[in-house]
DNA sequence: GTAGAGCTTGAACCCAGGTTCAAGGTCAAG
DNA sequence: CTTGACCTTGAACCTGGGTTCAAGCTCTAC
């Protein structure tokens, strides 16, 4: 059972920079659950977790903003609506993804097979793959 | 054969603000090919294909940065360089999200299970999903 | 010839998500 | 009891990707 942990201990843990988890408690993301006799910030297992949770979100395509409204305690019905529209979003971008792999690989074969000419014809072939997305 | 273009017609056909053709300008990823007697930018059909590429591009998750890389016919070395990152982010960012999938929904299940507290439980399966990731 | 939409410029502003800086307090080692 | 690593604060700064503003010119239509 780890003891509290500074902002540098619990900056490590998390792998973000300790300016970073000052900025988040400046957003309301993050606050440390005690302070130390010095004033030291001290984060409890948990809020290692919360910073791991926060990290994730980002990482998932939720913004700060959004990261705040899933963390209180909040409605769930609210917590539902947000998690959907990500959902969704994922969703969609998933298949945007796959799309752009295929004309991105057909467009580094066509590259690759006449190497020949400086000018090279991809930017040419992702014009003509995106005409109707976005 | 579409005459040339100005620019609030040039944005019109991409879709895009007035001000970011302009943003675009400063940014060296798009000059018109040429001005009016009035001093009035004028975009040829090359152009808009090209503005159109850099929106694409953009949705794609090229940066401005590596999309003027792209677009100055380029050692077509350096271009594959950069497409083959781009797949690689894609192919990473596809299985990330897919997971991220997963937990969402199964968060969600769960939180429509039992919909009687008012303490949702999602936020904490999320993070439990999130352990070894990013 | 006057109104209104559309164009020109440069500079300022905006937002998200951070990072950096200055001036100072604290703690552990030697 | 000093040195160095680590902590505190508030404020300033940065990057990416734009948008907005002010002051002025131009084109179309009436």
């Amino acid at each position: 059972m780890a003891h509290e942990l500074t902002i540098g201990e619990l900056a490590k843990a998390a792998g973000v920079p300790v300016s970073t988890v000052r900025f988040y408690e400046r957003k309301r993301l993050l606050r440390p659950s005690g302070r130390s006799a010095a004033n030291y910030r001290l984060y409890s297992q948990g809020d290692l977790e919360q910073l791991r949770f926060i990290r994730a979100a980002q990482g998932t395509g939720f913004t700060l903003a959004d990261i705040t409204k899933l963390m209180r305690p909040a409605p769930c019905g609210s917590v539902q609506g947000l998690i959907e529209e990500r959902l969704e979003e994922i969703t969609a971008r998933v298949k945007e993804l796959r799309h752009v792999q295929k004309v991105l690989k057909a467009a580094l074969n066509q590259c690759r097979e006449h190497e020949t000419s400086g000018r090279c014809k991809v930017v040419d072939n992702l014009t003509a793959g995106s005409k109707a997305r976005r």
